[in-house]
DNA sequence: ATTATCTATAGATCTATAGATAATGC
DNA sequence: ATTATCTATAGATCTATAGATAATGC
């Protein structure tokens, strides 16, 4: 009790106007995260998102210097999440012991996972990246970051690969893995074929077809 | 040369003016389309497009009632051109003793061709559907009717598949292609593996990967 | 006292129109 | 004469700021 006591006070001390300035500044990105993601960012105006905030123009320029600086922090927010997340997942010693099979079915759980989670903040986040060269340029960064780690873990296991060149099967499989992750998770976008079909089905179907391409030694999981 | 003479006078009684006009119009149309691609349709204004054409604003306006109606137009366009391909490439006739792989094969090429041959169009298109929901809704139908249109050059040869279940397999591989295709015709987006790759690379192991998948009886061209 | 917020507004766009000018068509 | 185009501008936003008001912190 006195413990917490204590860290209650130290926080006190300064956490009253911080705490409201922080709030404020978190309803702001919150609110102009889902903006930017619904209907972009040039036709969000800065009122527009004042408003959503519950906040005044004014507030916006107090916390950020003008509409870009917005948007940047919309987009590092985003960026901070992801990175957080995936430094998480492609830990090596997570995945101590685990086949290629193993390494691709967490890769796409997870990513289904995030991506249902907050589906304004990657919108926003590629909203974002869609306005400005240099973020776009640092989404790239990001993706090829979290590219590169799980490449390195897949390539780990390249022993397991029957395909004559495993690094570019394994390369055409994450490609495979990304691009339909992608098409499944965008919101308002294009009708793919299994949208109807459940998470589930599309996990194994989408693991059973990177085995036999891969020529994966273990053979199928489930089947003979 | 009477006849083309013929032909010309008949052209000519109202081309002048006609002519003119469309230049006109399809010129604001190829600027409006590159730069909506480009800065997205909110960041361009009605000067942007009419500069870009080597027009004034009152001619924007002289064709299309207000800048929604551009957009509009700009999609409509696209989607003629769209189905126009499609129709074209989905002809039955076309494919009469084709197998699974020969028309998958076909569905890539097409594909990449159109998609490389006038990327601003599709683009645009894209853009046009974010920003008016009715467009999202037109996109979607012109999707579904290619989609089903292939589908059912597909189903049709369901005989030739190993897979237990068919229908889902050849549903699945449809949208592992599209979304692969996609990831890899989007030009300033996330950077696919693959993206160094070569084309025939691309296709090759794409072909590769649904023959496996689908165990299609004819087994992997070139192999075995 | 200091920091956060709000209200009101100046200045910069941007859309859309009205009226003038130029180019065809008879 | 009729249709296409241009120039100039009114009216509607939208961004960003200045100055006033409210909320913490000593």
């Amino acid at each position: 009790m006195a413990r917490s006591r204590f860290i209650s006070d130290l926080h006190w001390v300064r956490e009253g106007q911080q705490s409201r300035s922080q709030r404020t500044q978190q309803a702001l990105l919150d609110a102009a995260e889902v903006l930017f993601a619904e209907k972009g960012a040039e036709a969000t105006s800065v009122a527009d998102v004042a408003a959503a905030a519950g906040a005044s123009v004014g507030a916006v320029y107090h916390h950020f210097r003008d509409k870009k600086a917005l948007l940047y922090a919309v987009f590092e927010r985003m960026g901070e999440q992801l990175r957080a997340t995936t430094r998480e997942a492609v830990d090596p010693g997570r995945w101590a012991g685990a086949s290629v099979l193993d390494v691709l079915e967490g890769y796409l759980e997870f990513s289904l996972e995030t991506g249902r989670n907050r589906p304004a903040s990657k919108g926003a986040g590629l909203e974002a990246a869609r306005q400005d060269p240099m973020l776009n340029d640092r989404m790239r960064e990001l993706y090829t970051e979290m590219n590169d780690e799980l490449m390195k873990l897949l390539l780990a296991r390249r022993e397991e690969v029957g395909h004559p060149d495993p690094e570019l099967a394994l390369a055409f499989v994450f490609d495979q893995l990304s691009a339909m992750l992608k098409a499944r998770l965008a919101e308002p976008q294009g009708p793919p074929q299994l949208a109807a079909r459940s998470d589930e089905v599309f996990v194994r179907e989408a693991l059973d077809s990177a085995a036999r391409y891969l020529r994966l030694e273990a053979g199928v999981p489930g089947e003979g």
